[in-house]
DNA sequence: AAACCTAGAATGACCGTTCACTCTTTCCAG
DNA sequence: CTGGAAAGAGTGAACGGTCATTCTAGGTTT
């Protein structure tokens, strides 16, 4: 009846898991360079190293898939967002993550587990399929509230405390300049690095963050 | 043996743009909705009310009208990017577009031919297909161009004269901030668009712009 | 032997593209 | 003006291929 495997023993589950997690790790990849519509099944069974009927003993559909990934991206966005004091430490991991991005060959996930090409791609899927959007929609209130954290912990280090209000406006524009960031060293990965980091400093500086 | 018909008359050359043209704009709707590989041949000859072989006659492949659409956006963003005087005024206009773009019922350009969907499949695609890629590269000197105008203009009008490494710190600056707010905005539609407006207005203000 | 895991073939649908063919217009010889 | 051939515009069926998904049947583990 189940397409998942009911669990018997601790070991069944375990491997349960790490099954999940290949089929996962394959399809983010597929996805990343070929994007959700242009990349088949065959495509993730073969990175994966498994048959394509396989796949469907894990997952419902390739929509479950999509939808897996879209999730697991919350998690990584929180755990790098966790680890950072300050905002002009965000633009200078950022823009070192870009770099790791690109230079990784232009496709895949990085070390650092930062994927802008599956950013964009989870973002336009999200105008387009109401699952998807719901997932990013459902991620949002958590994903603000972890950058308004770092805008108060930034201010603080450098002395100042925000009104509430004006820490809601910082976060905003802060989420913007990261996002825009983003667009705009993937548009153009050729362009002056220096010219993007000064900038940004430049802004976070204007802004007594 | 060649694919396009060879002009006779200039009623034939007429009659060959305007079909081009309703094949581009059939293209652009399907694409928003759908996405490039989202979207089949089939539907968008549905769309331009044409059989599927007829589109073959004006473009050689799919690809040709996905390339000729990233080529279209250029001059939609420069002109929008014309009539603006002052970046407070960019911001207004922006928001205003996203919002018309979000009523026109989630797909589709809207009147103000502003197309978020097709702005993020662009970027997306971009990441995968080095021909796109290198349309988008090839628009990038004109718009950083015509930002940088902008941002000059808008200092002047607040009566600054900035100096040129500044202007171009604070014009690439701008350009995320447009950016990540078109992001922001689409991945989560429903937000307290004031706050939005206010918190940029903010930052363009603190930027002395 | 029972339960599960897995590969691989089969499925029908749809993909982008081509092709043979039919209309419609153009154009020039008579 | 007229008639008929040439050319262009347009159709829709057909192509090979790939898509997502399902099924069958053979292993493996317990």
């Amino acid at each position: 009846m189940s397409p998942m495997p009911a669990g018997g023993g601790a070991k069944a589950k375990a491997r349960q898991e790490s099954q999940r997690a290949r089929i996962l790790e394959a399809a983010r990849k597929c996805f990343s360079e070929g994007g959700f519509h242009g990349t088949g099944m065959s495509a993730i069974a073969r990175e994966a190293g498994m048959s394509q009927g396989l796949i469907y003993r894990y997952f419902t559909n390739k929509a479950a898939i999509i939808q897996a990934i879209t999730e697991e991206q919350r998690e990584e966005r929180r755990e790098a967002l966790a680890g950072i004091a300050t905002c002009s430490e965000l633009v200078e991991r950022l823009l070192e993550k870009i770099d790791a991005w690109r230079d990784s060959g232009t496709s895949g996930p990085c070390e650092g587990g930062f994927d802008a090409a599956m950013f964009l791609e989870v973002s336009a899927e999200a105008t387009r399929d109401a699952d998807i959007a719901a997932v990013v929609m459902s991620q949002e209130p958590q994903i603000w509230e972890d950058f308004e954290a770092l805008v108060r912990r930034s201010a603080e280090v450098a002395g100042r405390s925000l009104e509430p209000d004006v820490l809601r406006r910082r976060t905003v524009v802060m989420r913007c300049l990261v996002d825009g960031l983003i667009l705009c060293y993937v548009r153009d990965p050729g362009q002056d690095r220096d010219v993007l980091r000064k900038s940004l400093q430049d802004a976070v500086a204007a802004l007594c963050l």
